[in-house]
DNA sequence: CAAATGTTTAATAGAGCTATTAAATTATAT
DNA sequence: ATATAATTTAATAGCTCTATTAAACATTTG
């Protein structure tokens, strides 16, 4: 019964979130919204008025959980580097898991041609360059002290980015692909381990290659 | 000239080709693909018949494309382990270079709920066995000879397939978002040697994690 | 209670899409 | 050169979609 008492507006945002993240944004219809609502449809432009601003709604917000999953890039500054990094990693793993449809939905979009591609590249941007330099210079101190290789901010954020994003993007397929991980949990936790290895074993390797 | 002399069908097939990978299944209209080519949009039916199996031709060759590029992870025998390591990462990554927009589009059209998916998911399967029973075996005797770092080969296979794969399916993205990487050239050829670097170090690192 | 305001629906305009059909055009073969 | 076959087009049926409008229904408020 609570569920109910929700007001429509809700409701048709949820089953649209629903939908524009399982599918995209052509395949989904403001009909089969209302459809699967069972309003009307028209009621569906009249709290969104178009198709594009319901998008736009769910997209944002979508898009604001994943650029906070990135914060704790940055990390609280008591434990020893190492720990640290492996906090981060782990961390970023397991924001992405409360919400791991994300980060498909968001390289899609992204990888049309869309209007908000240019606003979204720039807010990337910025936030890239706040933890770019603070993690450059911890890691220029920790090689001059001998605890690590010398390596690139940029370099490791991507390195810890794109092995936690790719992990979701490719969980649906991969957990059918190894019966091994039948389970998806299975799939998950082992990729979690495997990229903090990586990262680990990539900061702390001295044999040159 | 040249160019013009070629029958139609393949005309129609190589504009579905551009299309498809740019946008998806249904944001791509035959209508469209027709008023590109220049030419009547029954003509588009009358070859193929149907959307679907016009999409399916597009997806079919691209498909095989990128299941041929999981290939190398086999490899000349002559060389020494590490190397034909780094041969089959450098290699996986350059198939990819020349098309460089299949990722995205197989992982797109994975993540829906076509038909088709279940037959690729079968088709990976038996790949990445094939694959999968060689590699552990190399492993365990590497292992063995203590080169390198006890590893189940799946996960290796998916650090050097997820890695590969992210620098493309990000580089449209990653490369406008770091000026570092002005040109494209730049972040591809930057993504390929921290692959290589990553996968090298994590076979290699003796210190537990 | 009645007026005003907010919510929901039915109906529909207008557009684009897929697929088919029959006719026109071009090429091939006898 | 003419019959036959292959290619291309025009026209259209039948959908579904987005967005709007006017009317019905519900709720709030004076």
């Amino acid at each position: 019964m609570a569920t109910e008492e929700k007001n429509m507006e809700e409701i048709i945002l949820q089953k649209a979130e629903e939908l524009f993240l399982e599918k995209d944004f052509a395949s989904v219809s403001t009909t089969q919204i209302a459809r699967e609502v069972g309003c009307n449809q028209a009621l569906v432009h009249y709290y969104f008025r178009t198709k594009e601003k319901l998008f736009s709604a769910v997209f944002e917000s979508k898009f604001k959980i994943f650029s906070e999953s990135l914060l704790p890039i940055f990390g609280k500054k008591e434990l020893p580097f190492m720990d640290r990094i492996k906090e981060v990693v782990a961390g970023h793993f397991d924001i992405l898991k409360v919400h791991p449809t994300i980060p498909r939905f968001i390289l899609n979009e992204l990888s049309g041609n869309s209007q908000r591609r240019k606003m979204l590249v720039e807010k990337f941007k910025s936030l890239s360059q706040q933890l770019y330099t603070d993690l450059q210079k911890e890691l220029d101190e920790e090689y001059a002290k001998g605890n690590i290789v010398e390596m690139r901010a940029i370099d490791l954020m991507l390195d810890i980015v794109l092995l936690n994003v790719s992990a979701f993007v490719t969980f649906p397929l991969a957990s059918e692909i190894f019966h091994h991980y039948s389970a998806v949990e299975n799939y998950l936790e082992s990729r979690k381990q495997e990229n903090i290895k990586l990262i680990i074993c990539r900061l702390k390797n001295r044999e040159s290659i």
